[in-house]
DNA sequence: GTCCGTGCAAAGGATTTGCATAATC
DNA sequence: GATTATGCAAATCCTTTGCACGGAC
């Protein structure tokens, strides 16, 4: 099935590829970084360089198969796109993300671009703070 | 009336920290990377180093005159801190970036980010599309 | 004069790329 | 067997740091 989903983003089944989408889709935390994704290959025992990690990625990324996001820190973070957009809130201390929609912002950033003449291609809503878990310590 | 911000801020007023402060404050576009800062620098005959560049400007994010913000693909913005906070909307194609204040959207991420349970440190909401300049290409 | 700031070059982290080898179709 | 992918190392981009010198107070 995992093959079938990269045949259709027209990539040859290759073990790399093969391997990482099973991480982003199994993985408990789903917003890994590259590195993540590359300590993860080397724990099971896989011998996938880190250039093959990001460049297939990048690919899933092309593909539409998955999202990148840029944190602050410029650090790239990917996650499956399951079709839903959502935005992220992310805690500083632990890095924990968690993911949130709420449907009067998405509104309103239509709202604010048309206004000002733009066509949206793209938008990203951080929210940064302190988890609850972290705040208790 | 620059001295004084930099004394104010704890910073000893030298000539690379004034020459910086007034481009902040002169330039037409208000959001400078590094590298622009610098070629300013350049074309006005100054020698300052890039490193100098990049540490001031760290200084001044930590002395609360600047607000560094992280765009997609890894660069930093800086930009004077007049204050009042706003999000952006940044042009994919030429760069240009306009600020925005939607006060229903601020006043839902606090209440996303109170629902959730996090204490927000930040956030930035960028829009990333195509202006209107650019659409008539 | 002391201490902090600067310039330069070198280091650093994240990501990309060139090239020969190895795998898929 | 042709074409595309991979692994490795080197290259790149942005940013930070170490160190000796020069400037601010």
């Amino acid at each position: 099935m995992k093959d079938t989903h990269l045949k259709q983003a027209g990539l040859k089944v290759t073990l790399p590829r093969m391997k990482i989408l099973q991480i982003l889709e199994n993985a408990k935390e789903h917003h890994l970084s590259a590195e993540d994704v590359y300590h993860i290959l080397s724990k099971s025992g896989e011998d996938i360089g880190l250039a093959t990690v990001y460049r297939v990625l990048t690919q899933f990324e092309e593909a539409g198969l998955v999202i990148r996001h840029n944190f602050e820190g410029g650090h790239s973070i990917f996650e499956l796109d399951h079709g839903h957009h959502h935005d992220h809130l992310v805690c500083v201390k632990c890095g924990h993300v968690e993911e949130f929609v709420d449907r009067v912002i998405e509104e309103r950033q239509e709202h604010v671009a048309r206004n000002a003449g733009y066509t949206i291609t793209d938008h990203s809503l951080n929210i940064y703070g302190i988890c609850g878990d972290c705040q208790k310590e």
